[in-house]
DNA sequence: AAGACGAAAGTGGTTGA
DNA sequence: TCAACAACTTTCGTCTT
């Protein structure tokens, strides 16, 4: 199938025919896929994910379970492509006759083959294991990686990738979901463990953040002090503390225009030396990646504002 | 000696003509 | 597209504990 036609299948599934709009929603009850600019039913009758019965409790719902493994968007295939095993042997574990033996390497060449057909899918083969590499190095939940995944396709089938290296638009996919559920992950964390350059990571992150429409709301710096407190080793009084340093700075009116980590760090920092638990503008400045002197500015900012004094031992 | 301070020059991103 | 601009960084000499 040559790349035009593929493009066409997916133009067709996911625009609506009557106005073009790609604002499309799925109701799995009623099997329709729908516009939502129109109102025009596109698909009618698809299939119900879910099962048939109606359950009243988990436990109900897990013994009427009679399906496997749930289908997954970490693996290119959702999960759902048959397994050939690679071992000669039979179910009882006897070696296979010669005949059967070829029968059985044939059979694997085209499962090869099929599984990883096209350019999309063998894109996705090496694409995903690196999403869920990242992911965990990043200490993220496995509903998350999913939903990396969900970006990462979304943006395959856009056409994003050509020209752009799989491991740039993977790190961006991750550092955009990490963005719209507020994780708190910093740029620099991402970059460094993914061995994507920051400029080639803010470039592909723009790129898919405008492809996809999707709009975030600016970074809170209370979306990062969790993570900051928690790296420093610090008490959750401590974290209390920042939180209510910043809720202050809010109504006075300094977060705004100002970096987000840099005023979470200076924040930390002050909260660090009220509740006794010190920690060097060095140390602070390490984990959150802004400079002493960006906390400098900030803090100073904040203790001036907020009449704090931070001369006590 | 370590940490904090602040001046000065440089950088990357946004805004508005 | 370009210049102006604010925020932030880098660097470095100085002060404080």
């Amino acid at each position: 199938m040559s790349i035009e036609e593929e493009e066409q299948i997916f133009e067709h599934n996911t625009k609506c025919r009557e106005c073009g709009s790609r604002n499309l929603v799925t109701d799995d009850g009623r099997g329709e896929v729908s516009c939502v600019d129109c109102g025009l039913v596109i698909e009618e009758n698809k299939i119900d994910p879910g099962a048939e019965w109606r359950v009243f409790s988990p436990e109900q719902g897990d013994s009427m379970a009679r399906t496997g493994a749930p289908s997954t968007q970490l693996i290119h295939d959702k999960g759902l492509s048959t397994e050939i095993d690679w071992q000669n042997r039979d179910y009882s574990g006897r070696a296979l006759s010669n005949q059967n033996r070829m029968q059985y390497h044939r059979m694997r060449k085209w499962q090869r083959r099929a599984r990883s057909s096209n350019t999309h899918e063998r894109n996705l083969t090496t694409a995903l294991p690196e999403i869920s590499r990242i992911c965990s190095k990043l200490g993220m939940s496995k509903s998350v990686q999913q939903e990396v995944a969900v970006v990462y396709r979304k943006s395959l089938e856009r056409g994003l990738t050509r020209g752009r290296s799989i491991d740039a638009l993977v790190a961006a996919s991750i550092y955009l979901v990490c963005n719209m559920n507020k994780l708190g992950r910093t740029l620099d964390e991402v970059s460094e463990s993914s061995r994507v350059g920051r400029k080639e990571l803010t470039r592909c992150y723009k790129i898919i953040k405008k492809e996809l429409g999707i709009r975030i709301k600016v970074n809170h710096p209370r979306d990062f002090i969790q993570g900051f407190v928690s790296k420093l080793g610090l008490p959750p009084e401590t974290l209390t503390k920042t939180a209510e340093i910043l809720d202050q700075a809010e109504r006075l009116e300094l977060i705004d225009g100002k970096s987000p980590t840099g005023v979470a760090a200076a924040a930390i920092y002050i909260a660090s030396h009220l509740t006794n638990r010190i920690r060097t503008q060095r140390e602070v400045a390490d984990v959150s990646s802004v400079t002493e002197v960006t906390i400098r500015n900030r803090y100073k900012e904040l203790a001036d504002a907020l009449n704090i004094e931070m001369h006590q031992k």
